[in-house]
DNA sequence: GCCGTTTTCGGCCCGACTGTTTTCAGTCG
């Protein structure tokens, strides 16, 4: 983890136990704020003096010094205090939806109760209902949200994986003799969610890969420790799976470590009816044994009559057959984006300023950018008429001074429940390129629902429909309307559907993204940016895009600047 | 706790929704 995210998450945590202490909430904002700040902030803090991280806005001196001594001795006095009087457990029950600080302490100081599983069962037990402010239905709210939580089970964000993996595969990758690694699993397959890392080594020796994997200091406990397999968990719980395989078997080994299961299966039927036999191993002949290939992916596909296939789209979901008739698609790689087209600023809820964010999109190569800050409609926000043409003002001034890269001004408009959105038609037109996403009222019916989606669609000034379903990965899930009308409508329209790359949204989620394919429908691969760091989440749509089989035919922003301008305009004369 | 200044205090993102309550507290975006 990045010392700039531990602080954060610290002061994370400081802030929610000054919450459910019923300390002054402005404090705990103030925490949050300054967390917030901390983890977007690009130069890692722990090289910072004080002087240094007063300039992240939100840390002044109280903070400052927190962050100082927490990189001088490892904790930091008050939180440790803190975190003496609340059990951790505690903490853990303000992640349930719709339960808060309040109710957490009231939970605590009534009944005792320091752990989801403590609650699930004072629930049956009927205990809530005594208290004051709760009722059955808040009854009912808590178990729903238990059981979303449950239904991620385990797992946890794609992103929340990639940086371990990636962290102990280059480690790994530094011991001599190391021939190959690599992460495999669902988290090289980009799924959305992650139950434990599988990393791969192709060496001779295994032990030398075993015995470092349970040094490393993210290691909180070996699990087992074999020749063949050891598996620890992190300090934050996670599992880690090593496999050391000879380096001649190695492609087979990462085959049969990617996965699916479903995809592997398909794999050895083909197999079986060639008279061959896949393992982990290689692909061997059944009758005398010969390896037949097993130094690489390739190979192994070759072999079995099939191209290689991107782990994307190893979910037997059709990759075979297509393969075997040469229609693979050529997915869409990060290499292909010119350009983000939904990103925030200080201006609203982000964390740099304009010239920042601009700055670091073209450090990433692009050759456009859009800048699409929040809509008056949502309140917190607080934009007005003369905010946003005073940003459009800046926005020009600035486009040219990356010579290759040129902006767009845009915005990210509210669909509020009807489908109107924050300003009229005539200031819409302004802009060059209008998201347009559900921030409220989640819970209307599937035929009001639909029909505000589809009626945004319809606004001829409104070219993506912004994170559609507005899902929570683990925490909510998406809103209740008729998809494939909305699909329709997006293609019939010429509105794109966003990929938002953040990675508790991943929406539209792949599954969804095949359903809009088959409409016709195009999309935007988005990051949401709210901080430069978050440009970087780009690789989680990408890889979300690749699991619904998009190429870039497929995605607006992979088209050069006059095409993508063509779309924007919808059908209009203006 | 931070910040800005109408510069050392007083405001801080504001409003809607929900459920419990009987006038409002808690949660969320």
């Amino acid at each position: 983890m990045r010392p700039n995210e531990e602080v954060e998450a610290l002061l994370q945590e400081y802030a929610d136990l000054i919450a459910i202490t019923g300390g002054d909430a402005f404090k705990a904002r103030a925490y949050e704020k300054a967390a917030r700040a901390i983890g977007g902030h690009p130069v890692d803090v722990s090289h910072l003096n004080a002087a240094g991280l007063r300039e992240i806005p939100g840390v002044g001196k109280s903070i400052a010094e927190k962050v100082i001594e927490y990189f001088r001795t490892g904790n930091i006095t008050v939180v440790e205090e803190t975190r003496a009087r609340i059990p951790a457990g505690v903490r853990q029950l303000i992640t349930i939806p719709t339960l808060g600080p309040k109710k957490a302490i009231t939970l605590y100081e009534d009944l005792h109760i320091s752990s989801v599983g403590e609650l699930a069962d004072a629930i049956k037990a009927e205990k809530l209902r005594d208290l004051r402010g709760f009722g059955k239905k808040t009854e009912e709210n808590i178990l729903h949200g238990i059981a979303l939580m449950q239904q991620a089970g385990e797992r946890i964000l794609l992103s929340t994986a990639m940086e371990p993996a990636e962290e102990i595969v280059a480690e790994l990758s530094r011991i001599t003799d190391c021939e190959n690694c690599a992460y495999a699993g669902s988290l090289r397959r980009m799924k959305e969610t992650i139950g434990d890392i599988d990393i791969l080594v192709a060496a001779e020796r295994s032990a030398p890969f075993m015995d470092a994997l349970t040094e490393l200091p993210r290691t909180a406990e070996v699990i087992a420790h074999g020749q063949k397999k050891t598996s620890i968990r992190t300090v934050k719980g996670l599992q880690v799976d090593l496999r050391v395989v000879r380096p001649d078997s190695w492609g087979a080994a990462l085959q049969y470590f990617t996965g699916s299961k479903a995809h592997n299966i398909r794999t050895r039927t083909i197999a079986v009816h060639l008279g061959l036999k896949l393992s982990e191993y290689g692909l061997f002949e059944t009758e005398g044994g010969k390896r037949v290939a097993s130094c690489s992916e390739g190979e192994v596909y070759a072999r079995l009559g099939l191209p290689w296939i991107p782990p994307t789209l190893r979910e037997d979901r059709g990759e075979i057959e297509a393969g075997l008739r040469g229609e693979l698609p050529d997915v869409v790689t990060e290499q292909d984006i010119r350009g983000d087209l939904h990103t925030h600023t200080d201006l609203t809820d982000g964390l740099a300023a304009l010239e920042e964010m601009v700055a670091a999109a073209a450090e990433r190569g692009y050759t456009y950018y859009a800048i699409t800050d929040h809509a008056p409609n949502l309140y917190m926000q607080r934009m007005t008429d003369e905010k946003i043409l005073a940003q459009r003002e800046h926005v020009r001034s600035l486009d040219g001074r990356h010579r290759r890269m040129r902006l767009l001004h845009g915005t990210e408009l509210n669909i509020g429940p009807d489908g109107e959105v924050d300003w009229p038609d005539k200031f819409l037109q302004e802009f060059d390129i209008c998201v347009a996403s559900v921030h409220s009222h989640f819970n209307l019916s599937r035929e009001k629902m639909t029909r505000r989606i589809v009626r945004a669609c319809e606004n001829p000034h409104i070219n993506v429909i912004g994170h559609p379903t507005t899902r929570l990965i683990g925490k909510r899930p998406g809103i209740d309307a008729d998809l494939d009308e909305v699909f329709a409508a997006c293609a019939r329209t010429g509105t794109a559907l966003e990929i938002n790359a953040q990675p508790e949204r991943l929406d539209l989620s792949d599954e969804d993204i095949l359903r809009a394919r088959s409409h016709g429908a195009k999309f935007a691969i988005d990051t949401d940016a709210h901080s430069i760091l978050q440009l970087a989440y780009l690789r989680y749509g990408i890889g979300t895009a690749q699991r619904g089989w998009l190429t870039p035919e497929d995605v607006i922003n992979t088209w050069p600047l006059g095409r993508l301008r063509r779309f924007l305009r919808k059908d209009r004369v203006d």
